[in-house]
DNA sequence: GCCCAGGTGGGTA
DNA sequence: TACCCACATGGG
């Protein structure tokens, strides 16, 4: 069985076993998801949601509003979810700049061609390859895989590429072994495994649904 | 009390 | 370029 047929199976048995989560049809508008995807940065889903909603309760979060509210009412909002300060102050820029640079909107850059977003995004303090990705796959609709630490993780275990892969090797193998139309499921299905399987510590294979279809699963099951 | 969750950016070699 | 560390809270 060749790399794209495991990839394959390996989707197909992800979605019978996983369901993807409410949020996933939530209509967010793409500046409240680039908020999101800055507040969930080394955060707990569960912190990320309720910083959101204590923003959400102070104002509609839109670049303007973020703009005229103080650094510290942003902070008070974000604290449940940690690294509250550096948070805050990103927002407050990052709204700054969209609606100065950018007529208040994403939508200019989301017209433009891949790549050419993406260096722009990147450029955006607070923006790295992971919430760029986020924002031109689930905002834009563009063809790219946004990489997480899971994600990053079960593609080592599953030898789809080697343990010392960076981000950008990671991103491009998986756009290759997955169809596009595919890369949202893919993206959210492959982080529900390795949050409830394959975790860093302690995986668990013999539990795992796709163990058959891992190399390390079936290591680990062997040796049992 | 300790370890885990889980990206970005600034600094150093 | 490649690592190392700061950022900070909540839950098990």
């Amino acid at each position: 069985m060749d790399e794209k047929e495991r990839a394959r199976k390996i989707l197909s048995v992800l979605r019978e076993n996983f369901t993807l989560p409410r949020w996933v049809s939530s209509n967010r508008t793409p500046f409240e998801t680039l908020v999101v995807t800055v507040i969930s940065q080394n955060t707990s889903d569960r912190n990320t949601a309720r910083a959101f909603e204590n923003l959400s309760k102070r104002f509609m979060v839109t670049p303007e509003n973020l703009l005229n509210v103080s650094v510290e009412e942003i902070e008070d909002a974000l604290r449940v979810a940690g690294l509250y300060r550096n948070k805050a102050r990103i927002l407050k820029k990052l709204a700054e700049i969209v609606v100065e640079k950018f007529g208040g909107s994403l939508e200019s850059i989301f017209r433009l061609p891949l790549e050419e977003a993406r260096k722009i995004l990147l450029a955006l303090p607070g923006v790295g390859p992971k919430t760029a990705d986020v924002l031109l796959l689930f905002c834009a609709k563009k063809p790219t895989f946004p990489i997480d630490t899971h994600i990053n993780r079960v593609s080592k275990r599953l030898g789809f590429v080697d343990g010392k892969a960076g981000y950008e090797e990671i991103r491009q193998k998986l756009q290759k072994l997955f169809d596009a139309k595919d890369y949202f499921s893919a993206h959210i299905l492959l982080i529900l495994l390795g949050r409830r399987f394959c975790k860093a510590r302690q995986p668990l294979c013999h539990e795992c649904p796709i163990n058959a279809l891992c190399p390390m699963g079936e290591e680990r099951l062997k040796n049992a």
